[in-house]
DNA sequence: AGCTATTAATAACA
DNA sequence: TTGTTATTAATAGCT
């Protein structure tokens, strides 16, 4: 329901994967609210981002629709695995995160934000690799756009092709139908 | 969106009720796959018909979705205690790895890297993305050259207040010191 | 954050 | 319950 079908798939931009995320969240809550209501059901919702943050809904007491449905499966039997030092994750989730911010800096800088703290030098670099990423981009559309075009043109010559031999048939057909 | 609006209230008629439970509990299942699956979201459903019967869904493993929400509503998770740092903090760097994977991902594509995989839509999205940034970083650097250009110039008057200064000093020394 | 063109969900009915 | 269809609701793509 928009301006065009969407496959169910990951949206691969990141930005427009927020915006459906907002979106879609949002009416997921709502006809679970509705479903409660109209229906009086008992429902909950949980919900997280990729990025962790959380979302829920519940008809009634959470905990007690949670333990609900425990009583329904039956309890998680607890196998203990392995576990590995507490420093070893922690170190693990640090060097991630400390990744993952210099990634972020990089983006925002990309996107033109942030750029209080950048010298003369780096903005003209910034620049550079603004410029180059740009031409790339329009080169790739341009030549996407030449393929579709090729395609296209090949499938309206067939076409073409094809209602040549109908016509003829059809004139032929007709000659001796209409006798 | 039917035959008629429908007022946000229980259905009185019970086999109504029945029905559209059934088909409301079939949309909501659906869209909660949809949202986890379009923009990675991760979901769970629980959902209990007044009658009891119970339906579900979970994008990943369910209990481990309700240790996330009680580890974010703040209360002890009651299953398996002694496992549930670890596959929380499993969990954690999952996501930071993730997140990252899709940040490069997006670095790649502003500097023009990786193009092959996107659709026509989402190499004007790009393209504009890229446009608002140069955009940014020129104006910053414009701003940035007017700023140094205005203390240059403020240095270059107060120089030559002081000049002004150190002639008539000189020349009124010079006027007693070179008799 | 809004705005439509479209698609999707579904209320009423059979 | 299942299917059909007239309508309403949700939302995709843009700006």
């Amino acid at each position: 329901m928009g301006r065009g079908k969407v496959e169910l798939k990951r949206i691969e931009n990141s930005s427009s994967r927020q915006v459906t995320f907002s979106k879609r969240r949002t009416g997921l809550l709502k006809k679970a609210f509705e479903l409660s209501i109209l229906c009086d059901a008992e429902v909950a919702l949980l919900i997280f981002s990729s990025t962790g943050k959380s979302y829920q809904f519940a008809s009634h007491e959470m905990d007690r629709t949670i333990a609900k449905y425990r009583n329904e499966v039956g309890l998680p039997d607890t196998t203990n695995r392995g576990c590995r030092t507490m420093e070893f994750w922690r170190t693990e989730i640090h060097e991630l995160k400390r990744s993952a911010d210099d990634l972020e800096a990089q983006l925002r800088h990309l996107s033109g934000e942030d750029l209080s703290k950048l010298s003369m030098r780096e903005l003209k670099q910034l620049e550079r690799q603004l410029r180059t990423g740009i031409e790339r981009v329009r080169s790739k559309k341009q030549r996407a756009l030449q393929e579709e075009n090729n395609s296209l043109e090949k499938r309206v010559k067939l076409r073409e092709l094809q209602d040549d031999d109908q016509n003829v048939s059809f004139l032929s057909f007709g000659g001796t139908s209409c006798s």
